[in-house]
DNA sequence: CTACTCTGTTCGACATTTCCGAACGCTTAT
DNA sequence: ATAAGCGTTCGGAAATGTCGAACAGAGTAG
């Protein structure tokens, strides 16, 4: 039996092996012994590990060390599509960006998380989408919340019970009675502030993304250092992009 | 021992997770009778395999269905980290699609295929990266043959021997001899034309994209309907984009 | 030039694990 | 009401993954 890998009916195998991806993914480039020794599993295994995403061209070798291959960016694209299929929420991302002259993201939940979907910081700067993909707890950002406000109380529940509320930074929402009055609030005002509980001296407003049937269906934010976000200019902004998306649906 | 699983040191179990994950990629959703019936496994074993993705949280059901989970974004993501250290090469990209006004694509070499790593429909279009993570074989896109008239005779002659010249449309170029002559050419003028080899109807100029040193980092190419495609007034286009990468990484 | 240490790799044997098939609720059609 | 489809659980037999030791090669230090 195995300490906390397959409790259940998992496959302990099969859960290594996204270990040993999860090892390549984390950090650019590790060789047979440091996959092994990180996992704490034989160097033969880890080599077994690596060969069959290898054969099966899912990593390569590069400057001698193993890297996650190409493959994962189709299956990235494949997991984004659900979200692809309405093109008008990428364009709202970058409406927004282009709007506020900040950065403007789209996340959606998943697992108890949020996740970064979109991301543009408008149309004068540098394409690349950093962050895209990157999970984070949905109490610590100013999309997350929005949704959270959103949900039902058991969920929330939930959702607090298997993951607590991990501080990010020293102004994150930690105690469940302030998570409570926060989102209390956000559900009044309609949108949600971050104020540095994501990360130090950045500032967001994010507005709950929902379906015509009145369904979460994720967040949107713009985000800065706290002298180019004002919450009272932005807030009708970012609430009137995710009604415009919501309106969309409609037409489909 | 099984059929071609884990032919060498790979771990069977393993590769069929793998499986697994491609089957929920190549089709928007799947229950566990229909993975267990296109893998030709039982059920419970299908179960097993998709009780691991879903404990780990890599697939989610949505709507009853098991679905690839946004974790593989977050992997795509790093999987293509080496290329959006050189933002510069998106930013070509771009350019040239707003430039010549039809789609512009970097293509990167992996496991002797070509995969699409970015792509711009330029200014005006709805920003979707459709194609990005598809793979093709190279000989039968523009940028893929401006890649492999760069490399080494021997290295040409280990892909057509593992992968042969799979035809996409009547005009892909299925004979060797054919190819090495079309390579040459490519070498000679600079730059790779793709007629129908891929698709009907859409023509391609291609250029191969080199580091300083001078291996194949990637390929450029812009693709239409052949009357937006004038070769003589593009080549110049591309190949300049492709020499302006080039020189960036100098100044690294 | 040699010795040492670090790789990645192969091998065999044991023990663990995976796999299958059957059976169980359950929902949706017929 | 009956049947057929789904996802799920269970035990046992057989196949498979894991480990450790041993090997070859590259690189470095002495």
């Amino acid at each position: 039996m195995r300490e906390d890998a397959a409790t259940g009916g998992g496959l302990s195998t099969g859960d290594r092996l996204l270990s040993v991806i999860e090892v390549l993914g984390s950090q650019d480039g590790a060789g047979v012994t440091e996959v092994a020794d990180q996992l704490e599993i034989a160097k033969s295994t880890a080599h077994a590990h690596l060969r069959t995403l290898y054969d099966r061209g899912y990593i390569l070798k590069r400057d001698g060390t193993y890297h996650l291959g190409l493959r994962f960016l189709q299956l990235g694209q494949a997991a984004k599509q659900p979200w692809d299929e309405y093109p008008f929420i990428e364009e709202k991302v970058e409406e927004l960006a282009d709007e506020s002259e900040i950065r403007a993201q789209f996340l959606a939940p998943e697992h108890d998380e949020a996740v970064y979907v979109y991301r543009s910081t408008g149309r004068h700067s540098v394409p690349t989408d950093s962050r895209v993909g990157v999970r984070i707890p949905m109490h610590s950002v100013a999309a997350g919340k929005a949704m959270l406000a959103q949900f039902p109380g058991d969920r929330v529940d939930a959702l607090v019970d298997r993951h607590g509320l991990p501080a990010q930074t020293d102004e994150t929402i930690t105690d469940r009675a302030e998570l409570d009055a926060a989102l209390e609030r956000v559900r009044e005002r309609g949108y949600a502030i971050n104020e540095g509980e994501s990360w130090e001296g950045v500032r967001a407003v994010g507005a709950p993304v929902l379906t015509p049937d009145g369904d979460v269906f994720g967040g949107l934010s713009v985000s800065g250092s706290p002298h180019r976000v004002d919450p009272d200019d932005l807030a009708d902004l970012v609430m009137g992009a995710a009604n415009e998306i919501k309106l969309e649906f409609q037409y489909e």
